[in-house]
DNA sequence: GGTCAAGGCCAC
DNA sequence: GTGGCCTTGACC
């Protein structure tokens, strides 16, 4: 057994069983706000602030807009800014307006009928919740459509897109903090040796013609063709994808923001794997002149950056030379923290996946641990916003700028990931079918070292029927829809294969790294 | 009678 | 407008 899977499968400190918190609300977070859960309100766990708040906004039938982006983070202290944002995030997590009262409803409180209300059962009460026929999944458009869906089709759905919202809302007891755009300014200024983004980049947006420009910026080591050489690389190749290798720049004003990043980046690496103060990182990574020092002398002979907890390495006025780039340790402990989080929601939420605890421990792991890069990239792809060109993590609240991450030159694969997260955008899926594609991800028989293919594939093959059901359902127009669906699978693959095979060349000389984020290098051995 | 999930009330 | 507490009625 491996070490990851009994730590956080087991342990309950990490995460909270999905049978155990259905059974006792009262120690479950409001999936909207994250406030103590005073029990099932509108069929969602939430708190009561947040069911008086749907009741009276669903009766009152007031139409909200939101003076930001649409995706306001909600939490206990802002659930109150935006109402709009939380009313959206209701629905999201499944609270149902039907369930607010109408008038006629409403009659039959009044004690007077009581009596006659019992005889006649005129106005048949709603039954409660576990009696309810499964809802119908808010993605179907008509009601002719919905009856394509079987009920154990639509259970499934149902049950696949709350575990959804329950591992992003309820399985992150430790997320990243601080400001990604100080610890870039940071890198910055140790790069140029004064304070800020140096000039030529204004506006908090760079320009990669401008960033290129100074030197020892490792810029975006990449083959014409775009695609990553293999050899060694940057550790935040962990995070392949747009939105968790670059910065963000919207954070300037954001809240939650008031502690120095480097105090919050410690405090919560220090939660989670206790890292000793003095230790120093020393990690190989691709610069500007990689390909042809690795031509000359192969990846071994890149050079090394050695990460200190100040951050800030060379000395501020020593300029890096071209094949001695950097990153800071805040840099890196913000990014594994992501990505720490990203699997124990991964887990979370396969945890919840009908019969998937029926399958031996070792298939498990092998299950989460080839899936979690690809649930990554869909994840981005499910929060990316066009209009801005950008990504919200949906984890912190931050939106990553596309133009920002490829200029920062962390991301070396960004181009084709990019490329599939907008395709995959592109496609407009509902939450229901993002929620069955992840599920089906992750459950796939055909992954190397599945010793029961045929238990695995008997798990996947109803998703992958509930998916081509609810594409038909949802996609009328398109008769190959699910294919390119499926496809897009392969394609994901494809992409993280070609990650995972750049993290396989990583030498990490320093076996610290290991005692900073074991969970990470245990699930990517290495 | 206990529990659950609705709405109601009212201080803030 | 919000949110904590209370009341109500169905169900077990």
């Amino acid at each position: 057994m491996e070490v990851f899977w009994k730590k956080i499968v087991e342990n309950e400190d990490l995460f909270t069983g999905f049978e155990k918190m259905s059974m006792d609300y009262s120690k479950q977070k409001c999936l909207v706000c994250g406030d103590k859960a005073s029990g099932l309100h509108y069929t969602v766990v939430s708190c009561e602030s947040c069911k008086s708040f749907f009741g009276r906004k669903i009766k009152s039938k007031a139409k909200f807009t939101c003076e930001a982006n649409g995706n306001c983070v909600m939490d206990l202290y802002t659930r109150r800014h935006c109402p709009a944002c939380r009313l959206k995030k209701c629905l999201d997590v499944g609270m149902k307006p039907e369930r607010v009262w109408d008038e006629k409803r409403l009659e039959t409180r009044k004690p007077l009928e009581r009596k006659n209300k019992k005889k006649n059962n005129q106005i048949p009460p709603p039954p409660p919740p576990q009696q309810l026929a499964p809802p119908v999944s808010t993605s179907v458009p008509t009601p002719e459509s919905a009856p394509m869906l079987s009920r154990e089709q639509e259970e499934l759905i149902d049950s696949l897109k709350r575990a959804k919202m329950d591992a992003l809302y309820s399985s992150a007891p430790v997320k990243p903090t601080g400001r990604f755009d100080e610890i870039l300014g940071k890198m910055m200024e140790t790069l140029t040796g004064h304070a800020g983004l140096p000039p030529g980049m204004p506006g908090g947006m760079m320009d990669m013609s401008s960033m290129m420009k100074f030197p020892g910026f490792s810029g975006m080591p990449r083959k014409p063709n775009g695609v990553t050489p293999h050899g060694p690389m940057d550790l935040t190749q962990l995070c392949p994808t747009p939105g968790f290798s670059g910065f963000d720049m919207s954070r300037l004003s954001g809240e939650n923001c008031n502690n120095s990043s480097s105090e919050h980046s410690h405090e919560s690496s220090s939660k989670t794997s206790q890292p000793h103060p003095e230790v120093h990182i020393k990690q190989e990574v691709v610069d500007s002149g990689y390909e042809n020092m690795s031509d000359k002398h192969g990846p071994s002979c890149m050079g090394n950056v050695e990460l200190k907890p100040e951050g800030r390495i060379p000395p501020t006025g020593t300029p890096p030379t071209a094949n001695k780039p950097f990153i800071t340790q805040e840099m890196v402990i913000y990014n594994m923290t992501l990505l720490g989080v990203v699997i124990r929601q991964t887990v979370a939420f396969t945890k919840a996946i009908p019969a998937f605890r029926n399958l031996t421990y070792e298939d498990q792991a092998v299950l989460v641990k080839n899936a979690i890069l690809e649930i990554l990239m869909i994840r981005c792809a499910e929060n990316y916003i066009p209009e801005r060109n950008a990504i919200i993590d949906d984890i912190t609240g931050s939106e990553w700028s596309i133009e920002a991450m490829l200029a920062s030159g962390f991301a070396t694969s960004a181009q084709p990931s990019l490329k599939f997260v907008q395709a995959l955008h592109g496609m407009q899926l509902s939450k229901e079918e993002f929620a069955l594609l992840q599920a089906i991800t992750i459950i796939s028989p055909d992954r190397p070292d599945i010793e029961h293919h045929e238990d695995v594939e008997k798990i996947q093959r109803p998703m992958v029927e509930t998916l081509q059901m609810l594409t038909k359902v949802t996609h009328p127009e398109d008769k190959v829809f699910f294919a390119k669906l499926i496809m897009k699978l392969t394609d994901v693959r494809d992409l993280v294969t070609r990650h995972i095979n750049d993290l396989m060349q990583m030498k990490l000389p320093d076996t610290q790294f290991e005692n900073l984020f074991p969970l990470i290098t245990e699930i990517f051995n290495v």
